[in-house]
This record gives structure tokens, sequence and C-alpha cells, in this order.
DNA sequence: TTAGAACAGTTCATAGCACGAACAATCGTG
DNA sequence: CACGATTGTTCGTGCTATGAACTGTTCTAA
């Protein structure tokens, strides 16, 4: 289990290189996606990161344009996040390349039995207590270096 | 897939850290366990650490008494390495943990159930070429963003 | 109203880790 | 016998995660 996570992640990595991308970029971006307007506090502790790091990753997200931060109407100390049309329109991009990715990742199973292995996984994630869309990691190393 | 991977993962690497042990440790530890006298290179790269990695994950096996370098009869360069009775009777009651924390994760599916993702997993892992027991690995990271 | 605690965001410093380079001893090959 | 490759080891470097400190703001309680 713990080797296929690990397996995916690497191989889903490695393809957002080609982007310039990190895991995290697209955590961020995909989060954004569904909550828009939100701190960055909140937004980092759903994606289990580190405060600091936010900063840092939103800093860069904001470098390429693809997202902003805007002043919160109602907290002047937090900055609401929000995706620009190119975050939008990379993010279309990025699920292709997901798709693309889970299915060479599965390609030893048909249709029939993916359906199963994912009922299969969520399920065990919701025992698990694990929300769906978190993607806790690390890069890398959420798993293991990189070699 | 990833996400259920890196909580595998760090549930593991918790409870060994009640005894003081990284995953690697384990890793070699079961690996030795399967294919003792083999030098330092070839157990290292079969778990796809760094040469120096090995050397210090060694220095820390022999502090602990469980596993020993014995000069290699045909090659004086290198070091053949064994399990001492220590590592060996640790081995079994890292077993018995690893089933337990197995058994915890997967408390959602019935043993039907079970039998079937094991089954749809190893499939997937085959297709994919990976080799069983080889976790590569890191810890900490080996999650999110990892890489 | 106001003092103090709590909190968002940011910056900085530190520690830990992987990885590459360099070295000595040894092996293999010509 | 000379040269390149290999094993184990040490050292240095860079990257990353994580914690502390700081500013500005909000909330809570006298």
């Amino acid at each position: 289990m713990t080797q296929l996570g690990t397996h995916r992640h690497r191989r889903f990595a490695d393809r957002l290189a080609a982007f310039g991308l990190h895991p995290r970029h697209v955590g961020m971006l995909s989060l954004l996606a569904a909550h828009e307007g939100r701190s960055q506090q909140a937004l980092g502790t759903a994606l289990g990161l580190h405060r600091s790091a936010v900063v840092a990753l939103v800093d860069d997200l904001e470098a390429r344009d693809l997202a902003e931060r805007r002043p919160d109407p109602t907290d002047r100390r937090a900055h609401a996040l929000f995706l620009t049309p190119s975050g939008r329109e990379l993010l279309v991009r990025l699920e292709d390349v997901a798709e693309q990715d889970e299915d060479e990742f599965l390609r030893g199973l048909d249709p029939a039995e993916r359906a199963t292995l994912v009922a299969l996984l969520q399920r065990v994630a919701a025992a698990q207590g694990l929300t769906a869309g978190v993607h806790p990691g690390l890069d890398p190393t959420e798993d293991g270096p990189r070699r």
C-alpha cells in the first residue's frame, strides 16, 4: 500500500515537474477551485501545510499569475485567496494529466475492477477518517526520497 | 491512493517511533532476514538507499546489537551483513506490529473484501513493475508534496 | 472603553536529510 | 603490472520542514 502510494505520487510529481510545478501547487489550486475566498490559514490547515509554507506557496502562485490575494472584507488581517483565469485554465489541463496518469496507473485492471478498487479504497479512507481531496504531502518525501 | 499510502506510512512510522525505530530500520532488517550475508551496497540499492545512508543505518543497527558486519570472505572491500539474535527477535515482534497495523487500517472491510483489495493492489503493482517487499521510502515526507 | 489574549500573515533562524564529491583500500582486466 | 572500477566511509552543501519572533488586527472581559 505504502509502496503503491509513493509510486503513484512520484509518477504524478514527475509529470508535474514538466510544468515546473510541485504537487503542493496542484493541491492548493484544486482546493481553491472548491473554496474560493477562504484565508491562507484555512486552506493551509486543510492541506496539512505549515503557515510559513503557505506564504511561500501563495507567493509563488501569485508570481505565476495562477492565484491572487485580495483583502478579506470581514477581517483585515486575513487574505482571501482566488484563482485567476490562468489558474482556472491550468487546472483544467492538470485534470487531464491526472486522468491520464490514473489510467496508466490502473492499466493492469479492466473497468469493472477499477471501480471495485476505487470503491474499496474509498471505504478504507472513510473508515480512517480521511477527507477526500486532501493530499497530505510531501513531496517526495511524503514518502520517499526520490530516488 | 497517494493519500492512503502516506496515511498508512505515517501510522506505521508512528508505531515504530515508540520503539525508537525508523521505517528504514525495519526495511533493512526484513531484507536482511531474507538475504543474509550480502553486501551493504547490494542491500542498499535493493532498498533504494544512498550509499552513505546505508553506512549510517548499519552503524545504528550495530550499535543496537540488531545486526553486525562481518568480513566478506570473497571480497576484502565488502562487509557481509547478518542479523544478530536480538535482531531476529525484534523482527518477530515487528511483524506483530505490522499485522496489527494492517488490521486497523483495513477495519472498514470484511475478510472477503480485504482479500479482493489485496489481490487488486498486487495486480496493479505487478503491472507497474514493482517488486514485492521494497518499501521506497522515506520518512516523513513521503507524502504529500514530496519530492 | 480599554487592556490583554488570541490570531492572520510574514520573516528569520535552525535543524535534519538527501545527495554529490572526494578518499583509501581492494578487485578485475588487459 | 598498471589502470579503471567498486566498496565502504567521511565530509560538505543545499533544500525543506519546523519553530520562534514580530506586526497588525480582532475578540473578550472587566
